[in-house]
DNA sequence: GCCAACGTTGGC
DNA sequence: GCCAACGTTGGC
């Protein structure tokens, strides 16, 4: 099994509102990044587990833990033209972007902050603490999502 | 709301 | 295939 992070917009779509859908469970639309694409058509399995990130918020950091029950395939909101996530370059026949679907698990008690996640030395090396980082999808290896839970 | 960092686009 | 221009992300 491995673990990843996701980030979304809280005002977008946030932990609360997926916990509110049907079997608390959403596909995950709208990633228009290559590299985050090919990790969700590729290598995100079944049963993996994924910390929900809350990014561009008042205080951004890991709010509670989903995962994935139906692995990549194509982002239908890509074909929707009046949609906000259409690309014009991506048709059903020849999809150029995709999706998993993911399940709430659990939200945390208290948001572990970015600054927290910064601020320990076992997470250096997580992309997601590195300057500049945009990446919406990312692998968190089993030591770091060991670390993180510790901070709970 | 600012702006640095980054990814993508497109002219050449 | 280079790289400047542009658009987006996301912390602050």
């Amino acid at each position: 099994m491995n673990y990843w992070l996701m980030k979304s917009e809280p005002d977008v779509f946030g932990i609360d509102d997926l916990k509110k859908m049907k079997n608390k469970t959403e596909h995950w639309d709208g990633v228009r990044n290559y590299q985050a694409r090919n990790m969700m058509r590729d290598q995100m399995k079944k049963g993996d587990q994924v910390f929900f990130y809350h990014s561009n918020c008042k205080e951004p950091g890991i709010v509670g833990i989903m995962k994935v029950v139906r692995e990549g395939y194509p982002d239908f909101t890509a074909h929707e033209p009046n949609g906000k996530y259409y690309d014009p370059k991506s048709n059903s026949d020849n999809p150029r972007w995709y999706m998993v679907d993911v399940q709430y698990v659990r939200k945390f008690k208290h948001t572990i902050t970015l600054e927290e996640l910064k601020s320990h030395p076992d997470l250096e090396e997580m992309r997601l603490v590195r300057r500049g980082n945009r990446l919406s999808v990312m692998p968190v290896t089993a030591q770091q999502w060991k670390t993180i839970l510790t901070l709970e």
